[in-house]
DNA sequence: CGTGACTCT
C-alpha cells in the first residue's frame, strides 16, 4: 500500500474552492470520468482503488481532521459507505481503544456493508469490524475498531453514555432518506458537538440536501472557546461531493404506463434472463405481499417454460428473512414506494397513501415520454418522515436523554406543534409524564427503556397489577411483529379454517396465546407453520422480542406471572395501555360501526380479526 | 360478506 495520509500531517494538494457557506468544497481533480464497468477478478485491494471514492480519500480524510462535521455526497455505488470507514481506520481514528461508528436505517444494510468491509480488511467479522443490531452484537469490546450499526442502536446507546465518549468518529449513512430514527439522530448529535468539540460527524447522503444539513450543523463557538480554538476543528461543516458510480448504469423505460406493475416487472426479469448475459437480476417492490406474489409468479412461469430457464432461482428478500448474497447485475424498479402519512387528528393512516398513479419500469430498450416523466414528476424526495408521523415513541425517547423541551429541540425537521402535542397528551393519559411533561418514576423512565410502542409498553407494566406479565409479554411480541399470519392468494378456505383452530372469543388479543401456546408445543417447528398458515420468521421474531421484554421486566424486578385462565386480567392490562383507542358500537348501524370514544371517528372491525362479523 | 405501508429499538 501507498502512504496513508495520518491526521496532523500537511495537507493534501487538491482543488479545494471556498463555498458561500465558509464550507469547503473539493472539486474532484481527474480529468478521466470513465466509469469502468464490473471489477472482473481483480484483488480485493485494485477493487477498493477502483471505487469513485478511493481519488477522495486524502481530501475526505483532510476535511475529517480539520472541521467538526463532513457531509458527504455521491451517488450510490461510489464505495463511500465500506471505504470512509476503512480511511478512517488507516489514518488512525480507532487508536487509543476509540471507535469509528457507522450507522445505517437498516439491519440488512448493516450487515452486508459490515461483512463486505471485514472481508476487505481481511478480519473475522465480529472483530476489528463489526455490527449491532437488535438481538444481534456482533462487537468485541476492546478489539472492535469499525462498528456498524443501526440509528435506532445508536440513539439507544445515547442512554448509557450520552454522549457517545467510545466514539471518535460517526459516519451517518444515508441521510437523505430522512427516517425518523436518523433525523433523531442528527438532532442529537448536533447537541453532544457542543459537549464533545472533539468528536467528528460525517453525514452521507446521495442528493444535495447538503445545504441545508450544512446550515443545519453550522455551530457558533462561543467567544470563551477561542483560545483552544486552534486545536479545535472548525466548527463550519465541509461539503465533499463524490462524482461516479464505479459502475455504468444504462436506463431503460417503458413506452407506455403499465396496468398491472406487478406482472410488468415479471415479464421484465423472463425478458433479461432470455436475452441478456448472465447475471443476478434484482427486482424492487414495494412489500412483502407484492415480493411473495412475484416470487410465485415467476415460479409458475418456470415450470410453464422449462428448459432453459429452470437455472432461473427465485429468492424474496425483506427484513423478515435473512440475509442473501450480493452480486446485483440488473436492476428493475417499479417507481412505487410506500409511505406513511399521519393526522395527529384523526389518528389514521389512509389507505392509499400519496403516491404516483403511473409507474415506472425499466427494461424496454427505447426512450421515450415516460423518461421526461420519470425526470420530472417523480419526486426525488418527499416529507421527512419526521413531519408524518406518530411522535409518541420519538418524543419518550428524547425525554430520556434529559431532552425537556421537546417544542424547542433543534431538529433538522421540525414536526408540526399539533402532532408534538397529541403526542404529549397521549403521554400524559397514559401516565408516562406529568402535569410538567416530565417522565414519572418509575412508570415514564421505565416506559422509555421498554423498546415498544409506549402504549404497549404500559400495558406491560400494567400487568404487574393484575398477575398476568406472562400473557401480556406474549402479546405484547405479537403486536410488535407485522402480522403472523402468511398471505394467502387462492387457498382462502384453508385459510380460514386454519385460523379458527387459534380464534378465542375474547378476541385477537387472546388467540395470539394460543398461537404461541401451539408454536411452543410443536417445538417451534417451520413445518407446523407451515400446515397453519404462520410465518415462521415471524413467530421467531416473536420469541426473539418475548425474551429481551423478559430480561428487561426481571431488570425491573417485575416477576414473571401467569393468570393461568382468567382472561378477564389479560383484558385489564390491555385496555390499562390501549384505552386511548377505545370504542363503542353504534346500537342502530347495519353494518357493525363503532364510533372512538375520543374522537367520534367511525371505525370497522379489519377483515383480519377473529371478531370480524361476529 | 372481505383486507394488510415500510422501517427501527
Amino acid at each position: 500500500m501507498s502512504r496513508f495520509w495520518r491526521p496532523g500531517s500537511e495537507k493534501p494538494t487538491a482543488a479545494i474552492v471556498e463555498d458561500e457557506e465558509g464550507g469547503v468544497l473539493f472539486l474532484p481533480t481527474s480529468t478521466s470520468s470513465s466509469s469502468s464497468s464490473g471489477f472482473g477478478y481483480a484483488s480485493l485491494e485494485r477493487q477498493r482503488q477502483l471505487l469513485p471514492v478511493y481519488k477522495y480519500r486524502k481530501a475526505i480524510l483532510y476535511l475529517v481532521e480539520r472541521h467538526a462535521t463532513t457531509i458527504v455526497v455521491g451517488e450510490t455505488g461510489s464505495g463511500k459507505s465500506t471505504q470512509i470507514p476503512q480511511y478512517l481506520k488507516e489514518a488512525g481514528w480507532a487508536e487509543g481503544g476509540r471507535l469509528i461508528g457507522c450507522t445505517q436505517p437498516r439491519r440488512l444494510a448493516v450487515q452486508s456493508v459490515a461483512s463486505r468491509v471485514a472481508e476487505e480488511v481481511g478480519v473475522r467479522l465480529g472483530e476489528e469490524v463489526g455490527y449491532t443490531i437488535r438481538f444481534e452484537d456482533q462487537t468485541n469490546p476492546g478489539m472492535t475498531m469499525i462498528k456498524f450499526l443501526t440509528d435506532g442502536v445508536l440513539i439507544r446507546e445515547m442512554m448509557e453514555d450520552p454522549l457517545l465518549t467510545k466514539y471518535s468518529v460517526i459516519m451517518v449513512d444515508e441521510a437523505h432518506e430522512r427516517s425518523i430514527s436518523t433525523d433523531m439522530l442528527l438532532g442529537l448529535l448536533k447537541k453532544i458537538q457542543r459537549r464533545r468539540p472533539d468528536l467528528r460527524l460525517i453525514i452521507s447522503s446521495a442528493t444535495i440536501e447538503a445545504r441545508s444539513m450544512s446550515t443545519f450543523f453550522n455551530i457558533r463557538r462561543k467567544n470563551s472557546m477561542l483560545e483552544s480554538a486552534d486545536r479545535l476543528p472548525n466548527p463550519e461543516p465541509a461539503i465533499l461531493s463524490v462524482e461516479g458510480k464505479g459502475y455504468t448504469v444504462e436506463i431503460h423505460y417503458v413506452e407506455e404506463p403499465v396496468s398491472d406493475y406487478l406482472q410488468a416487472a415479471v415479464n421484465t426479469v423472463l425478458i433479461i434472463h432470455e436475452k441478456e448475459p448472465p447475471g443476478d437480476i434484482l427486482v424492487f417492490l414495494t412489500g412483502q405481499d407484492d415480493i411473495d406474489a412475484a416470487v410465485k409468479m415467476l415460479n409458475e412461469e418456470i415450470q410453464h417454460r422449462g428448459r432453459h430457464y429452470l437455472d432461473l432461482l427465485i429468492l424474496p428478500l425483506y427484513s423478515g428473512l435473512p440475509r442473501g448474497d450480493q452480486g446485483v447485475v440488473y436492476v428493475v424498479d417499479s417507481g412505487f414506494s410506500k409511505q406513511k402519512c399521519y393526522n395527529p387528528l384523526s389518528h389514521q393512516y389512509p389507505r392509499h397513501p400519496q403516491g404516483k398513479e403511473q409507474a415506472e419500469l425499466g427494461g424496454c430498450d427505447r426512450e421515450s415520454a415516460l423518461e421526461e416523466f420519470y425526470l420530472k414528476e417523480m419526486q426525488p424526495e418527499g416529507i421527512p418522515e419526521m413531519q408524518r408521523s406518530n411522535l409518541v415513541s420519538c418524543i419518550i425517547q428524547l425525554k430520556a436523554l434529559g431532552i425537556d423541551n421537546i417544542l424547542g429541540f433543534d431538529w433538522p425537521a421540525s414536526p408540526s406543534p399539533e402532532a408534538m402535542i397529541r403526542a404529549l397528551e397521549v403521554l400524559y393519559s397514559l401516565g408516562i409524564l406529568d402535569e410538567d411533561a416530565k417522565l414519572t418514576v418509575p412508570l415514564g423512565f421505565q416506559v422509555a427503556e421498554i423498546p415498544l410502542d409506549p402504549m404497549i409498553s404500559k400495558m406491560i407494566l400494567s400487568a404487574n397489577n393484575f398477575g398476568c406479565s406472562d400473557e401480556i409479554l406474549t402479546i405484547a411480541a405479537f403486536l410488535s411483529v407485522q402480522s403472523v399470519w402468511v398471505s394467502m392468494r387462492g387457498v382462502k378456505k384453508e385459510f380460514d379454517e386454519a385460523k379458527l383452530r387459534f380464534a378465542a372469543a375474547e378476541g385477537d388479543h387472546v388467540t395470539f396465546l394460543n398461537i404461541y401456546k401451539g408454536f411452543h408445543q410443536s417445538g417451534k417447528s417451520s413445518q407446523w407453520c407451515y400446515k397453519n398458515f404462520l410465518n415462521h420468521q415471524a413467530l421467531k421474531k416473536v420469541i426473539d422480542i418475548r425474551e429481551q421484554l423478559v430480561r428487561i421486566i426481571k431488570r425491573f424486578g417485575i416477576p414473571l406471572t401467569s393468570c393461568d385462565r382468567d382472561m378477564e386480567a389479560v383484558r385489564k392490562a390491555i385496555i390499562a395501555g390501549a384505552f386511548a383507542n377505545a370504542c363503542h358500537l353504534e346500537e342502530y348501524s347495519q353494518n357493525g360501526m363503532y364510533k372512538t370514544i375520543r374522537t367520534s371517528q367511525e371505525v370497522y372491525i379489519h377483515p383480519s380479526s377473529v371478531l370480524f362479523r361476529l
